[in-house]
DNA sequence: TCGGGTGCTCCGATC
DNA sequence: GAGCACCCGA
């Protein structure tokens, strides 16, 4: 041992030269260096966005190789594979493939099932455990609600499914919520009684299908550490640096196992950003980063304060925001790049316009700037609002690409191949089972199927072994049926004796020909059935990918170290071979750590940003104040906030008002409003002029609607005009009045037929009406109380010479 | 057993 | 509006 260790430090190819470790301290400021150099005891490091976290990770952790710290001592644990890839190759940037070779870096899930899969035949698994995903779970609670004969409109399987999730994370086991009266009197009261009979049904079966799902690879860590000292005090050893990213966003299960882990030397470096913990539906807890100091008192704090990524504009404009949450770690964020522009209001009728209205600017920005397409960035608050881009952006000949919505190994095609290769590595996965058993169709329909899980439910077996031992069950099954599953059975079986001798791309291939699935696509002939054959096709590169990686690297190259890694994968790490030059739409969570020269945050509406489900409470409304926090700081150049008047909800034209956190943005960061074009394409169905019969009241009439594309030009973009002070409101001003006489000056001008332009209805506004107002830069934003919810209007003013305003997208405003 | 029609639900989304 | 689950008829 000791010779060894001479040996590797002496021949340590990986040894990091001292000029470089100079040479990147350096680059740092010294928050950053201090966070880098102070690698003993506790650390917390707050890391403001866009303020080099990443950098200081990498940093930190070439810093301790450079030190002598072997590379398996360090665990570094992320949340995303993207993230732990990421500083993986940047570490290899600066101290080289062989130094960092064995770091263990990866997700909490990727790392801890690597535990588990050597120490988890402790608690009863096996290595070659299945990895169920939220879909199996959802339809093995699925199957428990119907095994428990319940009625599965009131036990709802994927609130069911998203309850035990919460509960697993806050280390509630099956056994401890059944034997807790307050859960029990809760889902009593919830019209749920029986949840926690759910809750064990759903462990045992995951148990018999030697199966654990995302929430049991950590729940299952921290038992193994908690109830095996001696394996907890292995891992100890062996870890003697711990580096957690993201920390606030770490859950109750997450947060025990780091303290378990670091419990022995104390070596603990959590970096976080309190402001960006968006992740609470989910079971982070923001209180985990709030707390630290108390978990380690001799801790160290160092505050990384300065963004690099965006203008001061954007920054002094989010933090303005963010000031408004009262729980936060003090903290001053600084940009010292340019000023920088202004952010951008984009107010739109509808959401159809808002999608015109966002393409049209980046396409502007686009040809008249230096700009390429992947500067710019949608996002959204919700993915069903991505359609509409997707349309004025395929309209404008725009490539972008969505992320969310399905991913690859969501698609049913995948997951039916994946499903054999399931059973071959773990044929007691009853998912995979069920999954496969009749797929391609084979004759085994839902009764024999249903038969075998009663049977197997009946002996305590997994299902698997009913269908092996289905001669000894003849009577259960008529001769044809029995023929059926046992060709399934030989068919399994003979995958898993190949899958032993070959690689994974080969048994892949060969499970592809010949259970039948590819002869199935390819007789397809519709553009569907292609693009599966195409996506089956791709996750055989994948794997062949795998397999020679593999075997070039001298691991295994196995089907189930195939298995092993791919359950842990998601859509953002496969690599489609695309064009890359494309705006990019996706939801804000998702935005998260990356960023963008241009941003537009789309939907800000009341009920949308901030979502309807959480601004219930203080708490949940600060939530997605920080969710727009990390909108705004995406931006490195610009930002613009767009909000539609009208927009489809489930199918549904319906009126919304703007976001309040629009008027929280303090007013010197903010453009006055772009009045914009009404594009002659943005056409509002309902409000055709023959459809006026929406509008209430009679004077309520559709003029012009901007039908024709002539209008478009009628509105220059806003000049910079200021009224403050007087009439309506004063500068910066919203809130509730009585309409006054003052207000009345719109009058005239506003309802001049002839000069009204875009989308504009007239009507009456009379003395004592109670106006909410808001103002947006030199706009309003107007409703009448008492009114139907249509009388929202945005009320732009222009100046040309003698004060005039225009009315544009109201929805009857009565002047 | 299978396919088509109907009805229900619908935030965010890491692994 | 759209996808998915379930029911019912062949």
């Amino acid at each position: 041992m000791e010779r060894c260790y001479y040996f590797c430090l002496w021949s340590e190819p990986g040894a990091v030269p001292s000029q470089l470790l100079m040479d990147y301290l350096d680059s740092l400021n010294d928050a950053q260096r201090q966070a880098v150099l102070n690698t003993e005891g506790p650390a917390l490091v707050i890391a403001g966005a866009g303020a080099g976290k990443t950098r200081v990770l990498t940093y930190r952790i070439a810093h301790l190789l450079g030190k002598g710290i072997r590379s398996y001592q360090i665990l570094a644990l992320t949340f995303t594979n993207k993230a732990a890839r990421e500083m993986k190759e940047r570490i290899v940037g600066v101290v080289g493939t062989e130094a960092s070779k064995y770091l263990w870096m990866g997700t909490f899930h990727s790392i801890f099932s690597r535990i588990l899969r050597t120490e988890g035949e402790v608690l009863g698994y096996r290595h070659n455990f299945t990895i169920y995903d939220a879909a199996d779970s959802k339809q093995v609670v699925r199957q428990v609600i119907k095994e428990l004969n319940l009625d599965d409109k009131v036990y709802n399987a994927g609130q069911i499914a998203a309850r035990i999730s919460s509960a697993k994370n806050n280390l509630i086991t099956a056994q401890v919520y059944a034997g807790n009266a307050q859960f029990l009197e809760r889902d009593k009261a919830a019209k749920v009684p029986l949840l926690a009979d759910i809750y064990k049904l759903y462990a045992a079966r995951c148990f018999r299908a030697n199966a654990m799902d995302f929430d049991d690879l950590l729940v299952n860590t921290h038992i193994l550490f908690r109830d095996f000292p001696g394996v907890l005090r292995r891992y100890q050893e062996k870890f003697s640096y711990l580096l957690v990213d993201e920390y606030q966003d770490t859950n109750y299960v997450q947060y025990l196992i780091v303290r378990q882990l670091s419990a022995l030397h104390g070596n603990i470096c959590v970096v976080g950003d309190d402001a960006q913990s968006i992740y609470s539906f989910r079971g982070a807890r923001i209180d985990n980063i709030f707390d630290f100091r108390n978990d380690y008192p001799e801790f160290r704090i160092f505050k990384l304060e300065q963004n690099y990524r965006s203008t001061q504009t954007i920054v002094n404009a989010a933090n303005s925001i963010i000031d408004k949450n009262f729980n936060q770690i003090p903290k001053t964020i600084f940009s010292k790049n340019e000023v920088g522009e202004k952010l951008r209001i984009f107010p739109t009728f509808t959401d159809s316009e808002e999608g015109v209205r966002v393409a049209s600017d980046i396409f502007e920005t686009f040809h008249n700037g230096q700009a390429r397409w992947t500067d710019f960035a949608i996002l959204y608050r919700t993915n069903a609002q991505s359609r509409i881009f997707e349309e004025t952006l395929r309209k404008r000949n725009i490539p972008y690409r969505v992320y969310g919505g399905l991913s690859f190994y969501e698609r049913k095609e995948i997951k039916d191949i994946l499903a054999y290769f399931r059973m071959i590595v773990n044929p007691a996965d009853e998912e995979a089972f069920r999954r496969s058993v009749n797929y391609p169709k084979r004759g085994i329909g839902d009764t024999t199927v249903v038969r075998m899980f009663e049977l197997a439910t009946e002996h305590q077996v997994p299902v698997w072994d009913i269908a092996c031992n289905i001669e000894q069950l003849k009577g259960q099954f008529n001769a044809g049926t029995c023929s059926r599953i046992k060709g399934f059975v030989d068919l399994i079986n003979l995958f898993m004796s190949r899958s032993s001798a070959v690689n994974a791309f080969t048994i892949a291939r060969e499970v592809a020909a010949q259970s039948g699935i590819l002869s199935e696509f390819r007789e397809g002939k519709t553009i569907e059935e292609i693009s599966r054959l195409e996506n089956l096709e791709q996750l055989l590169n994948a794997i062949q990918e795998f397999s020679e990686a593999a075997e070039t690297n001298g691991e295994p190259s196995g089907l189930d170290s195939y298995l092993a890694t791919v359950s842990l994968l998601t859509d953002q790490d496969t690599n489609d071979g695309e064009e890359n030059d494309k705006v990019t739409l996706m939801t804000v969570h998702s935005a998260k750590g990356l960023e963008f020269r241009y941003v537009y945050i789309t939907g800000l509406e009341e009920n949308l940003f901030p979502s309807l489900m959480s601004s219930g409470t203080a708490k949940e409304l600060e939530e997605e104040r920080r969710l727009f926090y990390v909108a705004i700081t995406r931006a490195m150049k610009s930002a613009t906030l767009s909000f539609a008047l009208n927009r489809y909800k489930w199918g549904n034209l319906e009126s919304c008002n703007p976001s309040r956190f629009l008027k929280e943005i303090d007013r010197q960061f903010v453009a006055e409003i772009v009045p914009g074009r009404r594009p002659a394409d943005a056409s509002v169905p309902g409000f055709s002029p023959q459809s006026g019969s929406r509008l209430p009241g009679s004077g309520g009439s559709f003029r012009s609607g901007g039908s024709t594309g002539s209008h478009g030009s009628s509105y220059p973009p806003g000049k910079d005009v200021h009224h403050p002070g007087k009439g309506f409101s004063r500068e910066g001003e919203s809130g509730y009045g009585a309409f006054k006489p003052s207000m009345k000056r719109i009058k005239p001008s506003a309802s001049t037929g002839s000069e009204q332009q875009g989308g504009i209805y007239d009507g009456e506004l009379t003395a004592g009406d109670r106006v909410r107002h808001e103002r947006f830069g030199n706009g309003l934003v107007v409703s009448i109380e008492g009114r139907p919810p249509d009388t929202t209007a945005v009320i732009d003013f222009e100046d040309s010479g003698r004060r005039k305003l225009l009315l544009r997208f109201a929805k009857l405003v009565r002047i």
